[in-house]
This record gives C-alpha cells, sequence and structure tokens, in this order.
DNA sequence: GCCGTTTTCGGCCCGACTGTTTTCAGTCG
C-alpha cells in the first residue's frame, strides 16, 4: 500500500537527470535551479522522508536552493515515490541521460544527440556505435570525439570516480615536492577539492609559478605518476595520473597566483557567491582578479582579494558556499584548529587485539609524530573478530603500562579501551575494571541494524554510564564502504552535552563525525576529541585528516580537548 | 526555478580548451 520509501540518492540523481534534460533543450536557468538543489541535498545528513516526517514541507523548503516547486516535488517523491514531471521527461526522452552525461566530454547536449541521431539509450548502446564507428559521422563530431568516448567509457568501467582523501593527499603532496625541485619554480600549491579537505576526491588540482614555465612543463610532463595527457594549453596542462585519478597542472604569473587560488579551490557554490558578491559590488572577479572596469583592484594573493570584497579570508575547508560568506562579512568566522596542533591521541589498537603493533611500538610512533600522550584502546571481549580483551587481560595489560610508562621519557601511555557497547546499551566490562582506567571510550560494533528508536536509546543509555567519557565514531559510517547504522543525532549530541561525554572525531577512513554534527555539536557546547584509530605505527597521520574534517565543522582550539597538555586533558575529562 | 544589504521582479559566474568548425558549440572546472 505505502510507497516505496526514497532515498536522498535517488531524489539526487532525479534532480540532477531533470538539470540534464533541461540543459539539453537549452532551458535557460532552471538546470542551475535543480543542480544547486541537488547539491544542497547532497550534503544533508538526514534522510528527506524523515525531516519531512519531523517536520513537513517547511523543513524542505528550508533547504537552501529549495523554493516552492522543488518542495512540492520533493514532497510528492515522498509521499508518493514517484515524479510525474520526472516521469514526462523520461517518457519523452527515454534513455539514460545521467549514466551517458558522466562520460568524459559527453554533455547533455551531446547525449540527446547520440539519442536522437542513433538511438543510444543507454552505455552499452554508447559502447556498440563508438565501435560500429558512427560516432565518427554525426554533424559536429568526428574521430577524435569518438575516440576521446571510447577512452571515457573504459576510464568508467575501471573506475568509479572518487576516492578517498586519504589515497590521494600523499600522492598529491609528492607531486607538490617534486615539483618544487624544477629550477625556476617558485610556488606549486594543492587547490580544489584536496585543499578543501573534502573526504573524496575526484581530481588533483595544481597550481604553481616559475621564472621558467617552459622548463616546468615538461618536467612534469616527464613525471613517472603520468599516465597520460589529456589537453596541453598554453598555461594549463590536463592528465590522468597512474592511479587513475585525472588532475590539472596550471601555471600563472605571481601577479595572478592569489585570484587564481581562490578560482580553483572552490567550490563551484563558493565561487558563484564570490563572483555575484563582486558584482553587486560593480566588480568582476575571475581566476585573473578581481577588477573595476578595465582596471584590476587585486590578483596577488587570496588575503587581497577577499578584503577588497569586504570579506575576511576564509580558509579553504570553509568554502563550501553555504554561510561562510555571510560571517566572514561580519568578522564572525572561527579561529580554527591548526594543523599539528594536538597533543595526545585517544584511539589506537595494538596487538592485544587487532592492532599490527605492541604498544611500546605504537607509543614511539606516536610520539615521534609529535604526540605527548596516548590512548591504547584495545577492542573488548564481544568483539571476538578482533581478538577483544576481557577483564582478565585487561589487567595485564595494564601491568606492561605501568612498566613501560616508568621506561618512557616525556610521554605517557593512558590505560584505555574502545569498550563494545552491548544491544541492550550495557557495556562489554565490568565497573570494577572500568574504574581503573584513565579514559572510558565506548562505541557501537554489533547489531547495527537496529531501529533508529532502539540504536539511539541503546547508545544514550551507554553514555549515561557515569564512567564514560567518550564515545567513539558516533554513527559508524565508513566513507565510500558503508553509510552506519540508524541513529538519531540531534538526541546523541543532546546527550553528549547532557552527560559530560566527549565525541570523537575519528580521523582514519571513517572520517565519523561528518562536519555537519560537528558543527551542530559544538553548537551545543559538547567537547571533541580527535583521534586516529591506528591499528599500525604509521597510522598516525589519520590525525590530520580528523583536523581536516575538524576545520570544515567550524572547530577551534578549544572546541578539542586532546589540544591541551595531559593534566589539563585528564581534568577536563574528570569533570563528569 | 531560486532569491533579496540597491530587488517580491528581474536578474541569474567566468574563462580555457578541444574539435570541428570558416566563427563556434560543447564541455569542464
Amino acid at each position: 500500500m505505502s510507497a516505496k520509501k526514497i532515498t536522498n540518492k535517488e531524489t539526487i540523481e532525479i534532480f540532477q537527470e531533470i538539470a540534464l534534460y533541461l540543459r539539453a533543450e537549452d532551458v535557460a536557468f532552471k538546470p542551475q535551479a535543480y543542480e544547486v538543489a541537488a547539491e544542497s541535498l547532497s550534503n544533508l545528513q538526514q534522510e528527506l522522508s524523515d525531516l519531512y516526517q519531523t517536520c513537513g514541507a517547511t523543513c524542505l523548503d528550508n533547504i537552501p536552493g529549495v523554493g516552492k516547486s522543488m518542495t512540492e516535488k520533493m514532497e510528492e517523491l515522498i509521499t508518493t515515490g514517484k515524479l510525474a514531471y520526472y516521469d514526462e521527461l523520461k517518457k519523452k526522452y527515454p534513455f539514460d541521460m545521467l549514466s551517458l552525461s558522466s562520460i568524459q566530454n559527453i554533455g547533455p547536449k551531446t547525449a540527446m544527440k547520440l539519442y536522437k541521431e542513433l538511438g543510444v539509450k543507454t552505455l552499452r548502446d554508447l559502447e556498440r556505435a563508438a565501435k560500429a564507428n558512427k560516432i565518427a559521422d554525426l554533424p559536429g563530431m568526428g574521430k577524435k570525439s569518438q575516440d576521446t568516448i571510447v577512452r571515457g567509457i573504459a576510464y568508467l568501467k575501471q573506475d568509479s570516480g572518487r576516492r578517498l582523501i586519504h589515497d590521494v593527499l600523499p600522492f598529491a603532496q609528492e607531486l607538490v615536492t617534486t615539483l618544487k625541485t624544477v629550477k625556476g619554480t617558485t610556488h606549486v600549491d594543492i587547490a580544489g577539492s584536496l585543499r578543501r579537505r573534502k573526504e573524496t576526491i575526484g581530481d588533483i588540482d595544481l597550481l604553481a609559478t616559475s621564472a621558467n614555465p617552459q622548463t616546468l612543463v615538461s618536467a612534469f610532463k616527464k613525471l613517472p605518476q603520468i599516465h597520460e595527457i589529456l589537453e596541453e594549453g598554453s598555461n594549463k596542462l590536463m592528465v590522468r595520473y597512474i592511479n587513475g585519478l585525472q588532475g590539472d597542472l596550471l601555471i600563472l604569473p605571481p601577479d595572478e597566483y592569489g585570484a587564481a587560488l581562490v578560482h580553483f579551490t572552490g567550490s563551484r557554490e563558493h565561487n558563484i557567491l564570490l563572483r555575484e558578491r563582486a558584482i553587486s559590488k560593480n566588480m568582476k572577479l575571475s581566476e585573473h582578479g578581481l577588477w573595476k572596469g578595465s582596471v584590476r583592484i587585486t590578483s596577488r594573493t587570496e588575503k587581497q582579494v577577499y578584503k577588497h570584497l569586504g570579506l575576511e579570508w576564509i580558509a579553504p575547508e570553509l568554502r563550501v558556499g553555504s554561510d561562510e560568506i555571510d560571517k566572514a562579512a561580519k568578522k564572525e568566522l572561527p579561529d580554527l584548529i591548526e594543523y599539528g596542533s594536538l597533543q595526545g591521541d585517544l584511539q589506537t589498537q595494538t596487538d592485544w587485539s587487532d592492532g599490527t603493533a605492541s604498544i611500546e611500538e605504537m607509543a614511539k610512533a606516536a610520539k615521534a609524530y609529535g604526540m605527548n600522550y596516548m590512548a591504547v584502546t584495545d577492542h573488548t571481549h564481544s568483539l571476538q573478530i578482533a581478538r577483544g580483551l576481557d577483564e582478565k587481560r585487561l589487567t595485564q595489560q595494564a601491568a606492561e603500562i605501568d612498566n613501560l610508562n616508568k621506561k618512557l621519557k616525556g610521554f605517557r601511555i593512558l590505560k584505555s579501551t574502545e569498550c563494545d557497547v552491548l544491544k541492550d546499551g550495557t557495556l562489554d566490562l565490568s565497573d570494577e575494571i572500568l574504574k581503573t582506567l584513565d579514559v572510558v571510550s565506548i562505541s557501537v560494533h554489533s547489531h547495527t541494524k537496529m531501529n533508529k528508536k532502539e540504536m539511539t536509546q541503546r547508545i544514550i543509555r551507554a553514555m549515561k554510564h557515569p564512567l564514560v567519557n567518550i564515545f567513539f565514531h558516533p554513527t559508524g559510517r565508513v566513507v565510500t564502504k558503508r553509510e552506519g547504522y540508524e541513529v538519531d543525532m540531534d538526541k546523541i549530541i543532546k546527550a553528549a552535552r547532557d552527560y559530560h561525554v566527549a565525541l570523537e572525531i575519528n580521523g582514519s577512513a571513517r572520517l565519523d563525525l561528518h562536519e555537519q554534527y560537528i558543527r551542530q555539536a559544538i553548537g551545543h557546547g559538547v567537547k571533541l576529541i580527535i583521534s586516529s584509530d591506528a591499528h599500525d605505527p604509521t597510522h598516525f597521520g589519520h590525525l590530520d585528516y580528523g583536523i581536516g574534517q575538524a576545520r570544515k565543522g567550524w572547530c577551534t582550539k578549544t572546541d578539542i580537548l586532546n589540544t591541551k597538555p595531559l593534566k589539563e586533558f585528564l581534568a577536563a575529562l574528570k569533570k563528569k
């Protein structure tokens, strides 16, 4: 009887596909509106249907970029599972616009042409048409266009696109380091989503200045990391790297560097807002600078560009096109936590459970990374797959930690745990043993299919426990792998506030919390910690991604407890 | 179709590159 529950992803894809059909029809302005709405929905950390259930159409209308018409369409999708307007478009153009347009160099116009001229409806049809050499004969197309399409299909088959930032940033940093050694090079910087620390990355944008651009270009083209060169302009190279990712290198005159860095750091939405602001002040902003008529006002540094737009400099992590520009105009941006400002790591696993290294090896690696303290948080016994510890082994572990602490100078290992929250919300260890620990942290690893209400109650019961200090990876998500369990984060955040439990920002591939919840949490005065979740001595670099996540969530240093020296950190925990 | 620090109507971001073109359309970021 009731309609199939529509997911946010489906709604987003429907809006995206509508935008493409409208673009193909050369409709003005509407496509942009659908794209903006789709983008806005993709930032949402809540199911639309839940949102609708809570507060109806008003809440949908409050989503940025969503107005009266889109609200009605979303309402229709939520209540009936269908959208008549979309079905009509699909009937008129029965082909897979979304998939076809996902191929490099195929946009809505080309997709429409392929459908109308050749009857291409799917990626398979497209492949067949290319093999039969039919695409090259179309008006406005040729052999080269056809070859590009063939390569695009091949690429899509072997790679779905976006990668976890952890897999991309080190690769990009290596490129930067190499390019900086090329003679005449004055700047090389990472721009784009990587600079914004987005959790997944689709391409690597590099910006450079050089006294000798030609030397830099030829050095770049010879890099072993480059698989093929896709485009080569006077100051721009587009390549495919050996890891499958695409990338741009732009070489710029030094006096345009700031404006270019703003432009290529984005996001698209942020840039649009900046340019609209420029227009409203009778100026024009492009990657070449900020202009008034034919006079270039400024372009050399980012700070100057923002300043002449009446804005504070906005950290890249905040440039998402939400309210950061408003806040920058009012000088209300937070003083973000700096990279490298953590003093301790609160989640590490050793070979006592599912880590690869001994406590001593992990402690030495943490110290080498600049930490002054580290909590050992091996799993507890209900998590048998990870060789979780029971009370007896945890006591043995405590003895070893005591010995190591006598040995290690200027570093402290904290006795801790990643204690499992059992199905009923009780803890996997007795109070007697929990009392002996320096820090008690809890997390959920089992019965993850529970419904939202039960899961929320289960977690809150655990958070109420008087000995609990920290709740690890609160939503259970793993970026690009799994969505996490159903939980009412609004209630969890309020419980964290009421029961003085710090929430973790996990720097591993989990990147849990999402920045939206981080911002919500600090808005409620909830304290957070950042941890690496290191299972190996090489994993302490995860802390850096955790800080990136915190910055995206508008965190200052004081929001993050493990920016404090050990004594203050422990005192802050004991406030419970 | 959305939106508001000159607006509830009348605007709506900018430029580079490619391929197929004798001057430009489409795609991309």
